[in-house]
DNA sequence: CGTCAAGGCCAA
DNA sequence: TTGGCCTTGACG
């Protein structure tokens, strides 16, 4: 007997003696997101759906510009603050994890002038390099806490309360202009720990008060905003009736009112379409743009299931084969398509929802949710998934469940009924109520889903969440040789023989795992036909058919959306259909069983029972041992015992020690990867940029128009940039793997570089194709033309915003010899990225390799590991995609030492030149 | 070489 | 169309 049987053995053993289980798992969904408080152990679980203590508390922040109020609740005098530093060292001197803190902090002091790059006005690039520190410190402290799994939800924000509701008092030195805040008032003697405490903003015309109430929302937002917003789909604002960002909204007219021809779309599987839109990024405070539409992609074949006049019915997304254009690698995949935007499903759906409210639906009308409601249901979303969602539903008014019944969940399958599907909707622990599942987003790292993805992990593993001592976790030391495990043991081995595998569909016979669960080769077939066919389906009931090896040939539809609740992947099915081998690891690593290999032997259980024993507060430093170890033997070990054991000692942990599996997965070096896996890799990678939004910032209007406030503005773009770069980099499918300060460190150094790249490529794909950038029988000097004029047109625009921003002419002889060469540097790369056709997915891998390129020789295996990794696939992605392009790697390679060589410059310039420089729609 | 998870075949 | 059985091929 192979291992998925003994696991699925030990689970139905334990199910029947562990019947409170469910009733555990719904205790979480009585906390309320109005209830401010310690997030529970069972919150504990979503890594992203904030505590509700932090969404009340935050929302207090953003909301009330008496935040210093509350300074007192912890203990600080708010008149105790003279000046920054000292507000630099509350922040520090916060009850959070030491590493939470990290050497990016005390990077990013301008106190710490040493870590600094040279430059002749370093406030300017300490200031964003400041601001970059305090908002990666808020990320640490989330990260800290989410991977401790401590409640110290409060703390980040305490960092924020305790700021002093009382100005500093004035600083001595500086009367300078506010237009020259930015690049002379630096005081090597009296550097800002945070930008946002700048001595010279002094001399502003405005009050002390307004200057530091200013400078202090500036903290907050700059803190909070990227705090708030790391992973989570929901924001302050959402718990504020009223206030609900136009996100939620929509994301809840997704979950509500959609119609596709009047069928409510209903996302039940596939990679799945991914925004990174606006839910996920969509900060009132932050304001980014509006205008900008949620970037989708599509990766997978993927499937809607919606319902039309009482059918229920299933929509292949489109045909994944004809998405992709010739050139494209993914046109050897289906199963992997990447990239292009294809008729996104989040995007459109928020289309359709606002399509709903103009034209009349066959189907039922869509109910007015409120806002609140809507946020309600998305801050319940990760909780109550899982839990007793149909308890929070059946309080919003407006909200119900789709089919207007609970039903047969498409997330965390049937549970420990095996076949009895969704009517039986109050078993213990099963989930009713269908709630949309991005699994894209889940395994990019947004976790939002994750009380529901453990669920469902605990049933693809066949376990419960039970520790008890029924289950052998710790019986290698002999320590845990009790009664109950010998026993167990007992009637496990006299089981053995005797209890046949069930398929997690139908409750058949098991054959083995198949497309990422035990199955029966039944269900196994039938799932292969309908991917391999695209076929759809449709129920002539609720969506609600039990599927039992009886029944389980009465409804298509309802037996495939039980495939894909279950965790079957969408991917195993081959597109070549070639038989034999194995899949990817791209394609294993979405498979929900992870199991050992290889046969037990005899005293198997023995052995097994070694390889997950190790504690739970072990695990990580388990991992990253392995992982420098040896990648191979540590993904071994990963696969074979450590998401087990976390299953058993700790569910909340399995997401999270999946995602480093994944990663580990990945790491190998001098892995060549396949098409495949490239394009899954650099999707995951486009799903998580902020392309357009890094590359077009806003408010530049306001930057032009209102010179008075300038320091202002200059200081909200760079919380703007420091945001959205910490956002990037928490997206990033390898955020995990790496230690946060290391995270910290690499922004710190390398956001310049970041933003020089952005804006080359943005320039290069989105700017304006140059008239004289083609059919020119001279190319050199048509190149050479094309580079001076481009750069002469960059350096009039910025003369003309820096005239209009300083309220004075500017030269452009001293333009040119502030900025000259460095305008020259971009541009050349922006001309170089224009001719070559740069892609987003080059852009993309670009951006991470040239993040993790470290000047200074202080490479370590882990940022070279994931280095390479990205080389690697933008290697096979090139060479797939530009066949007839050999040097194509090289030459977009070689465009790094450019980007950072102008970047450096950009360092050294003054920063308020880096909205202009940055902004690529003022351009053309 | 055994294992296992793909695809294929074909009778029902 | 289903599903039991077979073949295939990567992997350890």
């Amino acid at each position: 007997m192979s291992l998925f049987q003994d696991l699925k053995l030990k689970r139905r053993k334990i199910d029947s003696r562990c019947s409170s289980d469910g009733e555990s798992i719904a205790d979480t969904s009585t906390s309320s997101p109005d209830v401010a408080g310690p997030a529970s152990p069972s919150n504990r679980m979503d890594r992203s759906v904030p505590s509700p203590g932090l969404i009340i508390s935050m929302d207090r922040m953003a909301s009330s510009p008496e935040c210093g109020s509350m300074t007192t609740d912890s203990g600080q005098d708010p008149n105790d603050v003279g000046e920054g530093v000292k507000v630099k060292e509350e922040m520090l001197d916060e009850p959070q994890p030491k590493d939470a803190i990290g050497t990016g902090y005390e990077n990013g002091t301008v106190a710490d002038n040493k870590t600094e790059p040279p430059s002749p006005s370093p406030s300017p690039s300490a200031v964003v390099t400041a601001a970059l520190a305090a908002a990666t410190a808020a990320a640490q402290q989330e990260q800290q806490q989410q991977r401790r799994e401590s409640v110290v939800m409060t703390s980040p924000l305490s960092c924020v309360v305790k700021l002093p509701s009382t100005p500093p008092p004035p600083p001595s030195s500086s009367s300078l202009s506010p237009p020259l805040t930015w690049t002379t008032a630096t005081s090597q003697t009296n550097p800002p720990p945070l930008r946002c405490y700048t001595p010279s903003s002094a001399a502003n015309s405005m009050s002390m008060t307004q200057q530091y109430q200013q400078r202090r929302q500036s903290v907050v937002t700059s803190v909070s905003s990227a705090f708030w917003n790391a992973g989570t789909q929901t924001s302050p604002a959402s718990t504020a009736p009223g206030n609900a960002s136009v996100a939620t909204a929509a994301a809840a007219s997704v979950l509500s009112v959609c119609r596709i021809n009047g069928v409510r779309p209903e996302l039940i599987g596939g990679a799945g379409f991914a925004t990174t839109g606006a839910v996920a990024t969509c900060n009132t405070d932050m304001k980014p743009p509006a205008a900008i539409p949620p970037r989708t992609t599509r990766s997978a074949p993927t499937v809607i299931m919606g319902e039309a006049g009482g059918v229920r019915t299933m929509i292949w997304s489109s045909p994944p084969c004809t998405v992709e254009q010739s050139t494209s690698p993914a046109s050897t995949g289906c199963g992997s398509v990447p990239s292009t935007v294809s008729t996104p499903y989040w995007s459109s759906a928020a289309t359709w929802s606002s399509n709903t409210s103009s034209t009349s639906s066959p189907s039922p009308s869509p109910a007015a949710v409120s806002e609140e409601s809507a946020a309600h249901l998305l801050l319940n979303l990760g909780v109550a998934a899982g839990h007793d969602v149909a308890s929070v539903i059946s309080h919003m008014p407006g909200l119900r469940p789709i089919s207007g019944q609970l039903q047969q969940t498409s997330v965390a399958g049937s549970g420990s009924g095996g076949g009895s599907g969704g009517g039986n909707a109050t078993s213990g622990g099963q989930q009713s109520f269908h709630v949309p599942l991005n699994m894209e987003r889940l395994w990019a790292g947004d976790l939002s889903q994750l009380p529901v993805a453990a669920t469902h992990q605990m049933h693809a593993l066949n376990l419960t969440a039970n520790t008890g001592p029924g289950w052998p976790m710790a019986g290698s030391n002999g320590d845990n040789k009790s009664a109950p495990v010998n026993t167990y043991h007992q009637m496990e081995e006299a089981d053995e023989q005797e209890q046949p595998m069930v398929c997690m569909i139908c409750d058949d016979r098991a054959t083995g795992l198949h497309y990422g669960i035990i199955t029966c080769e039944g269900c196994k077939g039938f799932f292969k036909r309908t991917v391999q066919n695209r076929r759809i389906y449709t129920c002539i009931a609720e969506g609600t058919c039990e599927i039992t090896k009886a029944q389980r040939n009465r409804c298509q539809y309802c037996r495939f959306k039980k495939c894909i609740g279950q965790g079957m992947v969408l991917q195993a099915v081959r597109e070549d259909r070639m038989p034999g081998g194995r899949n990817s690891g791209a394609v294993y690593n979405l498979y929900k069983v992870k199991y050992k290999k290889k046969r037990l032997p005899k005293n198997g259980q023995v052995k097994m029972e070694k390889s997950v024993t190790c504690t739970t507060a072990s695990t990580m430093t388990t991992i990253k041992t392995e992982n420098q170890d040896n990648n191979t033997s540590s993904m071994s070990t990963l696969v074979n015992g450590t998401i087990l054991k976390t299953a058993l000692t700790n569910p909340s942990e399995v997401v999270y020690l999946r995602q480093r599996l994944d990663n580990a997965v990945s790491s190998s070096r001098d892995r060549t990867f396949s098409i495949e896996a490239t394009v899954n890799m650099i999707k995951n990678l486009m799903d998580c940029d902020e392309f357009q939004d890094i590359a077009t910032l806003r408010n530049m209007e306001d930057l032009l128009e209102h010179n008075s406030d300038l320091s202002a503005k200059l200081m909200q773009i760079g919380d703007s940039i420091v945001y959205k770069l910490v956002q990037w980099t928490k997206r990033l499918p390898f955020y995990l793997e790496l230690p946060v300060e290391v995270h910290t460190r690499l922004l710190t150094h390398k956001w310049h570089e970041l933003l020089v790249l952005t804006t080359s490529a943005y320039q290069a794909i989105h700017g304006p194709q140059k008239i004289w950038n083609s059919n020119n029988m001279n190319g050199d000097r048509n190149e050479d033309s094309e580079f001076h004029q481009e750069v002469f047109q960059n350096l009039c625009i910025l003369q003309n915003c820096l005239s209009s921003m300083m309220g004075k002419p500017i030269t452009m002889d001293q333009l040119r010899q502030d900025v000259g060469v460095m305008v020259e540097k971009i541009t050349h790369v922006t001309l170089m990225f224009r001719r070559v056709k740069l892609r987003m997915e080059e852009y993309v891998c670009l951006k991470v390799i040239i993040m993790l390129t470290q000047n200074n020789g202080n490479t370590t295996n882990e940022l070279e590991t994931i280095q390479e990794r990205y080389t690697s696939c933008l290697k096979t992605y090139v060479e797939h995609t530009f066949p007839m392009q050999p040097n194509r790697l090289q030459d977009l390679l070689q465009r790094l030492p450019e980007i950072q060589s102008a970047a450096s410059l950009l360092l050294e310039s003054k920063m308020f030149y880096v909205p202009f420089l940055l902004n690529s729609t003022i351009r053309s």
